[in-house]
DNA sequence: CTGTTAGCGCTTTCAC
DNA sequence: GTGAAAGCGCTAACAG
């Protein structure tokens, strides 16, 4: 059985107080330091967090739930978040939602009882409803990427509908009149991305027949699935705008099998500049997203609030929240064509 | 503040051990069940497993420790083992390493600060002096993927070498008498597969000259740096073996900006079935590694463990150690091409 | 089936 | 600077 702070009083006959304070860098008499020291090392001591959070009510950890802890998206801003944390010394526990609303509900509640000090969210589509334990307990939290239609919170993300439509605009500018979209509308980022491509498409005055509107979800299955079907198309659009990664793999798959080559017969163009791009022998034009900027901000805003809390002595303020609205940027690959009329 | 059993005590008149009882799925009066029941309904009481993993000193939480979470064979273990987890309902606390030996040497004496009930370790190279905190708390660890040089424990792999070995006999049976070998020794599989690929030369005597040997690690950097070489030989293998995905990403990207095509003019084999390979114009051969069954196995024989140290009251038995050897098998895809001499 | 009591390992007043 | 004692929220005997 591990040692605790008894043998160490054992082994040194300095009081619990005293090792306390010692453990928690206070001042001690260099020669008790020494002893301690002595003691530590000999017992091979290690502070028993799940005490010390019980008394403290600070566990020193964060809880960061994503929605696909397969998604590299995902594991890139886990990444970061480690990394930021560490450096503060804060540990993080990690729930994976598996895309699945109940789990994450589920996933939630597990990190209240564990009584975590914040919460980091990806959170997959739905209601809000998911955090109210979250906020029963007073636990501050922070969203990454996607928000919430129905409440405002705290929140790292990027004008999913601006960035979208300027992807849009320069297909349009590139002589593209013919731009189909495989999308999914159910989808926070979807919904927005499917509106900025609308309001481009709009203010262009071009006309989006319904077979180049793909409705389904972010996955590499629909934008294969989809894909194919506008390859079939009589009128066959001259570009493809997909609304994330998962799908623009997908019409990738789909091409590759296909006699239509890209960018002679179609363009194309998505989002995140992941492995994908890099990869292929014609890089991808897409929407670059800030990834490592998400965790920074994220756990920037959740410390804060951590903090906010222990000054309050306890309770969260409530003046509103805070959103930051990170710039995205065109990476300019080979996979839009040129048309001139 | 959140409420405590003392307030269901004060809503409910009924005494702590009876809560407890109540809590812990045992047997309660109906009539008081319903009390129960509205009490924590009314006062959204929510167990505080801290105070619950003191005194039980079991936290029903499994440490994972990756050595880099943005990869994605480690994504699609860590959502296996989740599941897995799930089920039992244990929890997972994640520590990420970026292939950072101190810094998984920090991770897990974090775990094991945390009081986690076993650990399940996807370790970055190197010794296994890391787990010493983990066998000094008596916490039982399995290893995924990857084993230590210098100890033998609980792990659940696959045949590194017969894999590689098998992989290159194909290449072999293909015709390729000229096979360039792209890896990282100092990695634990890397080895492993080398030694599998240097074996299956030797077997069918075939000669290796230095300059088809890239010893580097395991990145897609590495791998297109080292392909680039091999592509300006003079005398340029027919065949190239990358000793994992990451290097075979490099392989392709190098490959993609060349006017080398393959695989008529070069062959390509290597290690997982993942995104690559099926995005692709030509799929890639490789060797496809049981990916879930590595989450699976892994948390069976934590678990196993865990009840084992329970019956025998604290401390971990000494019966030497169990090895899940898992089969993997080859995806015939086209980048291999068959050559006539 | 229910209540009383002790105590998990630590921090934190408050005297000294 | 150090020590004694109380208590964080819960479970686990043991009696009743």
């Amino acid at each position: 059985m591990p040692a605790t702070i008894k043998d160490i009083k054992e082994e040194t006959g300095l009081s619990l107080a005293t090792i306390s304070k010692y453990l928690n860098g206070g001042n001690v008499l260099p020669k008790n330091r020494e002893k301690l020291d002595a003691a530590v090392n000999k017992l091979h001591y290690q502070v028993n967090e799940i005490a010390r959070g019980l008394v403290t009510n600070s566990t020193r950890t964060v809880g960061v739930s994503v929605f696909d802890i397969t998604d590299v998206f995902n594991g890139v801003i886990l990444h970061e978040i480690g990394v930021q944390l560490s450096k503060l010394g804060y540990g993080m526990l990690i729930v994976d939602s598996a895309n699945d609303h109940e789990r994450e509900a589920k996933n939630i509640r597990f990190l209240v009882n564990k009584k975590v000090d914040g919460i980091i969210s990806l959170p997959v589509a739905g209601s809000s409803e998911v955090l109210n334990p979250a906020f029963g307990a007073d636990i501050p939290v922070v969203l990454l990427d996607r928000q919430y239609w129905d409440r405002s919170l705290d929140s790292v993300t990027i004008n999913n509908r601006e960035a979208a439509a300027g992807a849009v605009k320069y297909l349009i500018d590139n002589g593209h009149r013919k731009i189909a979209v495989i999308c999914a509308k159910k989808e926070f980022t979807g919904r927005e991305r499917y509106d900025g491509f609308m309001k481009a498409m709009d203010e262009a005055g071009l006309p989006v027949p319904v077979e180049y509107i793909e409705d389904g979800d972010h996955s590499m299955e629909h934008g294969y699935a989809a894909m194919n079907r506008l390859l079939k198309l009589e009128d066959r659009p001259t570009a493809v705008f997909s609304s994330n990664y998962g799908i623009n793999m997908g019409v990738i798959m789909a091409l590759n099998e296909s006699q239509i080559n890209c960018p002679e017969d179609i363009s194309v163009m998505g989002f995140d500049k992941l492995m994908l791009s890099n990869v292929l022998k014609t890089q991808l034009t897409v929407i670059e997203q800030p990834m490592e900027r998400f965790g920074q901000k994220g756990v920037e805003i959740l410390m804060q609030r951590i903090n906010e809390k222990k000054e309050n002595k306890g309770s969260l303020g409530d003046e509103g929240h805070i959103n930051i609205v990170l710039r995205t940027r065109m990476h300019i690959g080979g996979s839009v064509n040129k048309i001139s009329h």
